[in-house]
RNA sequence: GGGCCUCUAGCUCAGUUGGUUAGAGCGUGCCCCUGAUAAGGGCAAGGUCGGUGGUUCAAGUCCACCGAGGCCCA
């Protein structure tokens, strides 16, 4: 007999079943280099979409997180761009700050120097090279991962004219009026003198006095307040006392006197300093607020609510000292306390601390008030405690907290009629979050945040511009004084480096006097800012400063709620008195199959290069938009398998498209009327998948998008659709009707789904779309230079979608008497059977009007209406349906496999066959 | 310890305003095909909705508490 298989259309594609993706995604990469700035060109003044990125911290490789992030912001920016939008993203660095100043001072340190010998100017210079170098990495790596946008512009804070627009955007709020001076605690080593962030201090055990106090109550004879503290030298600088507001609180009377301490401790006080004695009453916390005592080192104080108060050691009434604790602080803040600090820079006591410790260190200070506390009767119980304590990260002394002047943005200070607190919640008002409850977060945390505090006491940062006159006192911060710094700043190639290396003179417009006093005399301000006040101000500099009032999109993880959403919602309120974005998105954290955070001690991190590596980046993406990222987000072994499988059924529905149009011409397509039923059929269907599709990319819920894409390849296409057309395309001529119509249907298909899929799956899109031209020429250089397209009523047949609907569901009851033949061997292939189906007189009408086609869509040889079968089944959707099957009488067709009676053979082949080599050989 | 959030089959997700036997795809098992072939197809088995207790004629869907986990703060 003869191989038919060569008389038959089998499909025929260069585009390969085995993505590897790892090798193959560098040269798509390669196709990519200009595109960003093609695309620009292309989109010239269609509707603007901005994102506006916030930037990574310039330190190490990027991990999972960033992945994550920068594929979701992708994906948007994509989708907006084949909706036909301009889009201009410009990614973003955050240079500047601790961690890096950290990371240079250890190689530093490796090499015997400090940063003191270098000086501030050299040591900054390291610093910038150091972010140089890590911003290269990242920006390498985020480009593997397929990400679009101005890689060769991105914008740095440590760049000249971010640091001046920087410059400009603290001069406004200054000019605001909302930049104020005043004291906070902040970590101190009083044998390096400096101040130390959070960050660089490290806990280590440490001895130290610990002792209970009692602070007496104006207002009731012989009564007191019972205070616990292993700082003694903090009490000269006592100005209150904390209680939890909900705790019980006990008066212990013992022979002489009575003492105030919390209920739940009170076992734990007695048994220590065993005093004994009878509970009289029993208050509430909030019950002692507002009593008066005497301070043990002058003047009457009060006791305050505090959330901090804790009932696991001391008494549940906390001396308090704002200028020597954060908390102490925060409270204190709230009721107008001073944060009191007479301690000087080296640690020791200064006026007006008592006269006995002066000029002592604070931790010699301790013996000396403890016996003074003795000798006035005022100490209950005296001893030593072991416990973990911040000490300093470069000579190991503990370090204390003290309270230093610095700048803040008030949160409080009217302007124009309005705070910035009230001023930024109205503002978050307007702004849609992503989820709703992101709203909330912020809200809330705005609503009870104190001042910003935006001075630090290190090197690597911008300056915060302000001089002091030597002889008045007075800040210098006007707004021509800001400009002109800025101005250097932006005309030089080193930066702000220059507000370090230039003189007071040189910094300050030519013959600058005082306003207050006219002397010519200045010292700059040798602080720097915040970095959340260096990546807050972005906005001004990447958007305002281009003309682009708002972004449309901020998106990062749910952390920037108090990190960078804050800070750029608060410094664009504080600047142009509006929110910076229209929109804001938040996604969740990256943890393992079991929910867990990644960390290297439970060894389940995975990083992206790991995944690109094997995988490829395309398999990356996949999993991003596959998990709905509103909550946390799993990642595994298993995840990635399972994407594999689903990254295989994309691709094999797109590579079975492509190779069944090797021989189609757009001009071979037949009109959407004209079509053959079935492709009618599943070009409807996919107008309506369309619909969903752009709703769901619209609303940013990806994941239903990839399931509905995901579903459609299996589904609807893979066992139906492409299944049922195999036989039209491979067994009719390649120029008829059949073929052609399968073709169009096809064709369409192809350009949707690569187009739908293309946000993600960028690299393997853009690798059949290179197929698909080979199709059309007439199609742009690149699928991002495409649109995606949108449902097309023209295009939908509601009719014939209503009929499938249960034509398919008829498909399934047949496929299950089927199934109970093969059971017994009686068929393997449906091709062998015979179909079928009777009862309800609605669906038999139904099934006639598609009669001639309806073998073809159950896959079998033959159909009939009416009872009969070895095996009968009744419906599992319609009442009083029937479908039955048994094997097909006849012989089989060599080449189309079909069953036929002998007398529809014509020679070796069926009729339907010797038509189409007939057709075949005209035509090829 | 506080604020916000999550918890539906092995995995990823659906489940309008509370209302019939809780859905899908994948994976799994069994089977078929060998003309998408390191592909394709068919059938089937899997959850009582994190737990407990309420509200209700009726709860995965509302309330309370507990548990596990995440982010932020302390």
């Amino acid at each position: 007999m003869k191989n038919y298989a060569q008389t038959l259309n089998l499909p025929k594609t260069d585009f390969p079943m085995k993505a590897d993706l790892p090798s193959r995604e560098p040269s798509i990469l390669k196709k990519w280099e200009g595109l960003y700035e093609k695309i620009k060109e292309a989109r010239k003044g269609k509707p603007l979409f901005i994102l506006h990125d916030g930037p990574p911290y310039a330190n190490g490789h990027i991990h999972i997180g960033h992945a994550l992030n920068k594929v979701l912001k992708d994906v948007i920016i994509k989708y907006w761009l084949l909706r036909g939008y301009h889009i201009d993203y410009v990614p973003g660095w955050d240079c500047h700050g601790l961690p890096i100043e950290q990371q240079v001072e250890k190689e530093l340190k490796a090499q015997k120097k400090s940063k003191e010998e270098l000086g501030k100017v050299v040591f900054r210079r390291l610093c910038k090279d150091y972010a140089k170098r890590f911003v290269e990495v990242q920006k390498e790596e985020f480009i593997r991962l397929g990400i679009l946008g101005d890689w060769e512009k991105p914008y740095l804070t440590m760049d000249p004219a971010y640091q001046a627009q920087e410059v400009r955007e603290l001069g406004r709020v200054f000019k605001a009026g909302l930049v104020v001076r005043s004291k906070k605690p902040v970590y101190w080593c009083i044998y390096d003198k400096t101040a130390e962030a959070e960050a660089e201090v490290e806990y280590y055990e440490k001895e130290d006095p610990s002792i209970y106090v009692k602070f007496p109550l104006t207002k009731e004879e012989n009564t007191y307040l019972v205070i616990w503290t292993t700082t003694p030298w903090t009490l000269p600088a006592n100005l209150g006392v904390m209680v939890g507001e909900d705790y019980e609180y006990v008066f212990l009377k013992t022979d002489t006197e009575t003492y105030v301490l919390a209920k739940a401790l009170l076992e734990s006080f007695e048994k220590t300093t065993g005093i004994k004695g009878e509970v009289i009453k029993e208050v509430k916390g909030k019950e002692l607020v507002g009593l008066e005592y005497k301070s043990p080192y002058g003047g009457t104080n009060k006791v305050y609510p505090s959330e901090f108060v804790e009932l696991s050691t001391g008494t549940g009434l906390v001396h308090m000292a704002p200028g020597h604790g954060r908390e102490d602080y925060i409270v204190g803040l709230r009721y107008g306390l001073e944060p009191y600090a007479p301690v000087d820079e080296e640690g020791r006591f200064v006026e007006p601390a008592p006269e006995f410790i002066r000029g002592k260190r604070v931790f010699e200070a301790n013996p000396l008030i403890i016996q003074d506390l003795k000798e006035r009767a005022l100490l209950l119980w005296e001893g030593k405690i072991k416990h973990s304590y911040p000490h300093c990260w470069r000579c190991k002394n503990p370090v204390i907290f003290r309270a230093t002047p610095q700048w803040f943005i008030s949160m409080d200070i009217p302007h124009e009629g309005k705070t910035l607190r009230e001023r930024a919640l109205e503002e978050i008002q307007k702004v849609k979050w992503i989820p709703p409850y992101g709203k909330n977060r912020i809200a809330s945390m705005v609503e009870n945040r104190p001042d910003w505090c935006i001075s630090r006491q290190r090197y690597w940062g911008v300056p915060i511009t302000v001089f002091y006159c030597k002889n008045c006192g007075h800040v210098v911060a006007e707004e021509e004084v800001f400009e002109r710094v800025a101005q250097l700043i932006e005309d030089s190639s080193e930066g702000a480096d220059i507000w370090f290396e230039k003189s007071e003179k040189e910094l300050l417009p030519e013959g600058y006097r005082c306003p207050v006093c006219g002397s010519e005399d200045f010292k700059k301000e040798e602080d720097i800012l915040d970095v959340w006040f260096d990546s807050g101000s972005s906005h001004a500099f990447v958007l305002r400063k281009r003309g682009i009032q708002k972004a449309d999109l901020y998106l990062e993880g749910s952390d920037q709620h108090r990190g960078w959403f804050q800070a750029s919602l608060l410094e664009s309120v504080a600047s142009y008195k509006e929110a910076p974005y229209k929109a804001v998105l938040t996604h969740g954290f990256t943890v393992d199959e079991q929910g867990r955070k990644m960390s290297k001690s439970l060894g389940n991190v995975v990083s992206p290069q790991e995944v690109i590596s094997k995988y490829g980046a395309d398999l990356l993406r996949l999993w991003v938009v596959s998990e709905d990222y509103t909550e946390d987000i799993r990642l595994g072994k298993n995840i990635l398998q399972r994407l594999v499988e689903d990254y295989k059924k994309i691709r094999n529905t797109i590579r079975f498209l492509l190779g069944n149009l090797y021989d189609f011409k757009p001009s071979d397509a037949i009109p959407f009327e004209r079509l053959h039923h079935f492709d009618r059929w599943v070009l409807s269907y996919l107008q309506e998948l369309l619909e969903k599709v752009h709703r769901h990319y619209e609303a940013y819920e990806f994941h239903r998008v990839y399931h509905l894409v995901r579903n459609f390849c299996s589904v609807e296409l893979s066992s139906l659709y492409l299944d049922v057309l195999k036989d039209r395309l491979y067994v009719y001529a390649p120029g008829s009707f059949e073929r052609r119509s399968a073709q169009t249907a096809l064709f369409e298909l192809a350009k949707v789904l690569i187009t739908v899929v293309a946000p993600f799956l960028s690299f393997t899109a853009e690798e059949a779309w290179e197929h698909l031209r080979t199709i059309d020429q007439n199609l742009p250089e690149s699928v991002f230079l495409y649109e995606m397209p949108l449902p097309s009523e023209e295009k939908r047949d509601e009719g014939l979608l209503r009929d499938y609907e249960k034509l398919i569901k008829i498909r399934e009851d047949a496929y299950r008497a089927i199934e109970l033949l093969r059971k017994e061997k009686e068929v393997n292939h449906p091709y062998e059977a015979k179909v079928y189906v009777w009862g309800n007189k609605e669906l038999i009408e139904l099934l006639e009007k598609y009669g001639d086609y309806l073998n073809y869509l159950l896959s079998v040889s033959k159909v009939e209406l009416s009872e009969g079968g070895k095996h009968r089944v009744s419906s599992e959707y319609f009442e009083g349906l029937y479908a039955g099957a048994e094997r097909v009488e006849g012989k089989k067709c060599p080449r189309c496999w079909l069953y036929y009676e002998e007398k529809e053979f014509e020679g070796e082949v069926c009729r339907r066959c010797a038509k189409a080599l007939e057709e075949r050989a005209v035509q090829v």
